[in-house]
DNA sequence: GGATGTCACGAAAACGTTTTCGTGTTAAAA
DNA sequence: TTTTAACACGAAAACGTTTTCGTGACATCC
């Protein structure tokens, strides 16, 4: 149970200065040849490794990176995190996470905690109840004190950073364009209550696959669902609503779902009404997860990229932080990210 | 882009000293209620918070642990990420992660990295690579070093720490014991190689069944398969060893799998070959995952608890960080998750 | 022999805290 | 008046580094 050892103790042990040792150990001119391969020799023995908080305080850098996320069981989010972690160990950074669980005082807290010294900067995506409020305030004071922050995905104009999105606007225009293309004639929409911003993009996306087509849009087609629900618990009001939508709408014969469980759950329920996939009705869903790629029929998608969101984001938090022009005057970038549509057993 | 403000800095600007203000702001008797009052106005009105860094150095404690998995984007390691970041919140520590891809230079590095001061002890459970190589040094000398660990799922017998593992053995005896209460008689299991200590444990709880319940296992009815593939790229290769499982046995009529997606996939193979489920085969998975709960059908599968094992291991991490009884010899404990059989409609 | 230069090392400050131990001032007690 | 005690505060050390600057011992040069 011996203690990690410290410059201190090998400068005792060895009969010199601390200031000796540390210079030895970073290979410095100024000690003699002998002096620094004993030192060395000692070091290595003892398998001295400098302590990581004695230098952050030092250099006022802690080379860690933190990453405020909704949630992590969740396919989209684990992957950004995963290219996040791949770019910031390569480029010697840790990694911290703080979850916010899309509550608002979470996110505040945790970014509290986090700000007072112990990283560099945040990757972020906004809680969905910091939307709805509006609050925004913690970011831009985050940002005051000179700590650099990068959104991605759910952001926000209304906040002067670097951002990493998702085309969804595009990204759902040809996912729905290609419904068209495979004959489609009655497409619906499940999609979100519009203060999400990427619900909104997406179903904008939507409506303008149709207009280019000249289809007229029908309200009743669109299905907002509420989200603030949590999904797992509430399958079935789900369904039911879908239930209803399809019952309603029996000509529907294309289904446009801005995320994956939303299209398994209107393949579900297609099936029970009797319907066949893609033969009578085709699907396609946003974000390329597990339930997507292991569903059956398969699931015809939007892939968002999110390893690379991941990594983009990292890298232009690293390059931000390393850059330290204090002078210049910042200047944001946004990022886009194209979607890619993955065809597979659910579009004919 | 004002930098956080210091306590040299409030000394400065009210003209005490450092240590005035370090009382004043902790409510020390020694300091006299009228400079308290101005001080803490003043901490409050520049929006004062102690540097973290600084703190830890001082105390040699970070409050923050770190968490190893061999990968993030997995509903079970995800989950238990999210068990352990609520009760480490909930206690005041942060959590900070470490991949290591199941490689074992990987998780090397990573715990080197954290090791230096960054964190107060470790939660994690083991690659593959380091389960095949055996070679445990990293976690030994991190121990004796006296930053304490607590491993998760996959463990070794070899290593004294703190452990939390699922009752696999129990878990898979429960799921194939249900198999023969529903009738099945023929009963293949879908494994992995031994190596993979769940795997190892699951096919004994299979045999253990047969056993009492009088059933003599057979050679082929037990598909080892090899998990070092990477499951998301070698789905084909998958789906034929079942294939030819099935083909091979074709009076199977029960099949239990340890994982979700071999289940799935048994699942997507039976139907292809016209065998209806759960009629004329039942299924049962291990892990509740999302894949499980939104299968068509969806799947019987024996649930792990991942955020429960993240708790206790939170827990428990944190208990031995609070207790510091140097003194008095180490004890440790291994804790036992219970599993339960999810009824779904992959079963009878 | 004195001035100068090189070499090898040490002292000390700094990063931002907390805490122990003084110490000067004032009021109360003797 | 002198002693004592309480009060309110400051100096300094410590956590483990890195780095700037100073300095003593020698060797070199004119």
């Amino acid at each position: 149970m011996k203690r990690k050892i410290t410059l201190k103790q090998i400068a005792r042990e060895l009969d010199v200065s601390i200031s000796t040792v540390s210079k030895a150990l970073r290979n410095s001119a100024e000690i003699s040849e002998d002096t620094k391969q004993k030192v060395q020799a000692f070091a290595k023995l003892y398998n001295y490794k400098p302590n990581n908080i004695a230098l952050s305080l030092k250099n006022r850098k802690t080379n860690t990176i933190g990453i405020i996320i909704p949630e992590i069981v969740h396919h989209f989010f684990s992957k950004v995190i995963s290219g996040v972690e791949t770019v910031a160990n390569k480029r010697g950074y840790n990694v911290i996470i703080g979850l916010s669980n899309e509550s608002f005082s979470k996110e505040v807290i945790n970014m509290e905690m986090l700000a007072n010294g112990s990283i560099d900067g945040f990757i972020l995506s906004i809680s969905k109840e910091t939307l709805q409020l509006q609050d925004y305030h913690h970011f831009n004071e985050t940002m005051s004190q000179g700590m650099p922050i990068v959104m991605f995905d759910r952001v926000v104009p209304d906040i002067n950073c670097d951002k990493i999105i998702v085309d969804d606007f595009n990204g759902a225009k040809k996912a729905v364009a290609k419904l068209i293309k495979n004959g489609c004639e009655t497409i619906a929409i499940l999609t979100t209550k519009d203060y999400v911003s990427v619900g909104k993009l997406r179903t904008q996306g939507y409506l303008e696959a149709l207009q280019e087509n000249d289809i007229t849009p029908e309200a009743n087609l669109i299905l907002k669902l509420d989200d603030t629900l949590d999904y797992e618990v509430h399958l079935d009001a789900l369904e039911t609503e879908i239930e209803q939508l399809f019952k309603l709408n029996p000509s529907v014969d294309g289904v446009f779902a801005v995320n994956e469980l939303y299209a398994l759950t209107a393949m579900k329920v297609a099936r029970k009404l009797g319907l066949e996939i893609p033969k009578d009705i085709q699907v396609i869903g946003f974000t390329d997860g597990v339930l997507s790629k292991h569903a059956t029929p398969s699931l015809t998608t939007v892939s968002q990229h999110a390893q690379q969101m991941g990594e983009k984001a990292a890298h232009l938090l690293i390059d931000k932080l390393e850059s330290e022009n204090e002078d210049e005057e910042e200047v944001y970038q946004t990022l886009v990210i194209e979607t890619e549509l993955i065809e597979r057993e659910s579009t004919k």
